[in-house]
DNA sequence: CCCCTGCTCGCCATTTTCGGACATGACCCC
DNA sequence: GGGGTCATGTCCGAAAATGGCGAGCAGGGG
């Protein structure tokens, strides 16, 4: 059973699921990649880990919180699991370009698989993918749009 | 965890798999499909599962047994799980064709797919795929060998 | 005629193969 | 620097190939 709410955000309204004990999604409303409302799914704005993230984004938005402490169960390939692992471990504030970013999931030189692994990532935020630019600097894109990219690295103070 | 163990039948050497509480495998030594020992499976010669095969095998050997009452748990597309459940319907003796047993799978029409199923399935003798044969009766294939199959519908009266 | 054989052709789920798409990065040339 | 080119690795969907089939048909012997 999974359980779904929704978390009006600075920049954008924000879709939270989750299984019975940890995350395993979080999308910006209209970004690439979201998923249809399943008919199985339970709306709750009760549900423990659904409460627990609202409130840790409440705080992150605010600036009062640096990193997220709530159990995140994405589910996807081994590659690209290890890919969202890696993310994690980039702290706020920090960014790594994608051929970093492979490197460190332990698949020196698929910078490129990386970068669409990124994409797929479906936890936004809380897996930080916003922290991940290319090896320039440049940000290359974003599944909720380079706005919202450029506005978390903002708040994180990455100018 | 898997357990696994041998038992020389006279048809030739079988490889036994299970589970905590159920048969999963049932292969003839160099049949097709035939899995490769995986190293984290755990040879059990005591294993209560694997006792109870064992028995119930030398006593249909010595046709002292026509039907099985061990525990079976195949592993399989939705579709081969109806096809195999089809097949351990069809009791001591008797044969249906591959078209029946796609009808009786629920899926009429489907008697090719139907035999790549049977081909596939992973619990030899018990779900008893030696029943299954040509619309014509003739005996159009078996993982373990026609010579196999032969021996089994001898055994079981069907000269 | 009847029966058998061999052939062709539709059937259907699964597995394998293949061709793009992709949130890159290094190189080269103006 | 901007813009093109190319070498990468992974994943997804589509298409083709694969099988323990079976019905229909044409010939060739009894």
């Amino acid at each position: 059973m999974l359980y779904y709410d929704y978390y009006q955000s600075p920049p954008g309204r924000i879709l939270l699921v989750a299984d019975d004990q940890a995350l395993t999604g979080l999308y910006f409303a209209g970004q690439k990649y979201h998923p249809r409302i399943n008919k199985q799914w339970k709306r709750a704005d009760k549900h423990e880990p659904l409460r627990q993230v609202k409130r840790e984004l409440s705080e992150y938005f605010d600036g009062k919180r640096t990193r997220f402490t709530i159990e995140i169960a994405p589910q996807g390939t081994p590659f690209q699991r290890a890919v969202w692992k890696a993310i994690a471990d980039v702290r706020f504030g920090q960014t790594i370009a994608y051929g970093e970013l492979a490197e460190r999931a332990g698949y020196p030189g698929s910078a490129r698989a990386a970068g669409a692994a990124t994409g797929r990532n479906p936890i936004s935020i809380i897996v930080p993918c916003h922290r991940i630019v290319g090896s320039n600097g440049s940000l290359t894109g974003y599944a909720g749009g380079l706005a919202k990219k450029r506005a978390l690295l903002a708040l994180e103070g990455c100018g």
